[in-house]
DNA sequence: CCCAATCTTGATGATTTCTTGATACCTTCG
DNA sequence: CGAAGGTATCAAGAAATCATCAAGATTGGG
């Protein structure tokens, strides 16, 4: 049956913590899933597309605010960090990483409900598909592929990154420095020329003719802009 | 002038909440509005037009929760609620209808600063991009482009920087002196002859006659000036 | 440790943009 | 009419920016 329930992932290692949300949440309101590390979460939240995900920070392989900061690279999916952690700080770098909202164990059930809510209110309201589709190009954020005319096109990690930000920009200007610093950091601020190369190698994996590019386009003096339809 | 920094609507009553908020928050990041009631809130949620609201439940003339579901009828800008009480109940009804976060007093600056930006980076990430029409020009300082009558035209960077400052005074007149000072730097204050030029190509670019120009018109002896809907 | 893929840097030629000078224009006023 | 002051346009050299190839350097996996 196609049951259109809210979909939770929840990410959690402690088997207490996982039995006491399954039984919280548990009651015909949503369509739990669960991953119990890092990994296995940035994997789940590709697999079972989930409407919020509900992420505990002390994961046993990786550090819960990086699993943030991967997720956010494609999706915009509600995250809520559930945390035994109390510290300020630790709230800030989760929140400025790109989490929605962060609890602070032991929570009332009532208020958890309350702000899954409040997330998937907004989730519901507003589904952007992680996959950029522009003329013959797509680009699939969640599983970091690209396709031209339904060929695949096999990018270097730093390829990949200058173009999903460009598309994820698509018709903007991005200035050199943006971009320079967006993916290199800012101690190249003032080297253009390797960004040069990469979208020089970029146009010639997915322009039919590099030298009259119709997607990348140059802006002189400026920087890039991804040229969508328009 | 239009400042834009993120509007901060404060709804409090107790002066000793609004000392401490104005402290935390009033150092050039925010622009600060504030009301000392339910209904001041109401009418200030629409004459500032905040980009968040950050509401105490416990108001003189009316119920937080109320306050909310008021503004919520016409409006989803961002509502964070800072409040004592820390009953489970009172966050649920606050969240159910309709506020974005519930701090519980006393909360911590860094971690309210963090739920705020939160709070912006989803109001801004749907916010329309502020773009220029005059007539049958269009110029989008986001995209960084510009339209005659539906037509991309292509500028240069110094054509653009030109075109940007004499719209963005639509109507003024700009002296040569003005302009020059603005894009050349003080050097070329006695050079009006590289701004005719300059003149002159955008003219070429943009203007159906041009020797007959409609949009950036001569003021002789003076400078120039754009030309609204005359 | 080695290999292969990737990243970074250098060199070179192509392209675009900027600046300047020459020249023609237009309007006003004597 | 003709001169004067401010203006417009064209074109060419100078300067800045850009694209590309290819050779070293680095990295990560086996």
């Amino acid at each position: 049956m196609g049951n259109n329930l809210p979909r939770l992932l929840i990410v959690d290692d402690e088997p207490a913590i996982q039995r006491f949300l399954h039984t919280a949440l548990d009651n015909d309101e949503f369509s739990l899933h669960q991953a119990e590390n890092g990994h296995a979460a940035l994997t789940a939240a590709v697999a079972s597309k989930p409407d919020v995900i509900l992420l505990d920070l002390g994961l046993p392989d990786m550090d819960g605010v990086e699993v943030i900061r991967r997720i956010r690279q494609w999706s915009q999916v509600p995250i809520i960090v559930l945390s035994v952690r109390d510290r300020e700080d630790d709230k800030v770098k989760a929140l400025d990483a790109g989490a929605d909202d962060y609890l602070t164990k032991p929570f009332g059930v009532g208020e958890l409900l309350a702000r899954i809510r409040v997330a998937l209110r907004r989730s519901l309201q507003q589904a952007p598909e992680p996959v950029y589709r522009i003329d013959e190009l797509e680009v699939d954020l969640a599983r970091r592929r690209v396709l031209m005319r339904g060929e695949e096109i096999s990018l270097t990690p730093t390829e990949y990154d200058v173009l999903r930000l460009l598309v994820a920009n698509a018709g903007k200007v991005l200035t050199h420095r943006q971009i320079l610093k967006q993916i290199w950091g800012s101690a190249y601020l003032e080297q253009p020329h390797i960004l040069r190369v990469n979208v020089s190698n970029l146009r010639h994996k997915l322009e039919k003719d590099a030298s009259r590019p119709c997607y990348i386009v140059t802006e002189s003096g400026v920087g890039y802009r991804f040229k969508g339809q328009s």
